[in-house]
DNA sequence: ACATTATGCAATATATACTTGACATTATAT
DNA sequence: ATATAATGTCAAGTATATATTGCATAATGT
């Protein structure tokens, strides 16, 4: 599904998907495809995005549905 | 670097490799690369080992080392 | 109206996650 | 001493993340 944290942390900070992929080291495809949930990055770069952003793992990609108790 | 989070979340758990893989649906040898440090897994593993084990992404792949103030 | 920046969407190519199968080591149990 | 379970590791194959290039479109600025 597409990660709309992830661009909402980007739009916080005001930077392009060209300008984060610069920053973590990928192309803005990558990041286009992330953001639009079209595949499932490696850990690694989902750290590098994270730190890149000030966002934690959890901020930006896990969610909280179907582990939770009612 | 070695993943001791996942080890110990895994002994926490009583359960082998073997038993962890099977319920994330890989390989034993996918779960002992991770715990040893070899790659880089994909978030959707992740997060598959984190719900088998009752952990989130931050208690068991974030590290709070390098991105925090002295 | 025109230029520029940001984004979306393909096709093909390459790097690497992950599988499969096999063998070795360690620990525990009998 | 022997059997079994859990783990480490290696080589070869397959699947997929990521790169590269290119084109199209929407938004913004001049």
């Amino acid at each position: 599904m597409k990660n709309i944290k992830l661009k909402v942390a980007r739009a916080e900070k005001d930077i392009s998907q060209e300008e984060l992929a610069k920053r973590v080291g990928v192309t803005r495809q990558t990041i286009g495809m992330i953001e639009a949930g079209k595949f499932n990055p490696s850990l690694q770069l989902c750290i590098a995005i994270c730190k890149a952003l000030g966002k934690t793992l959890n901020d930006l990609f896990w969610e909280e549905n179907d582990n939770e108790e009612i």
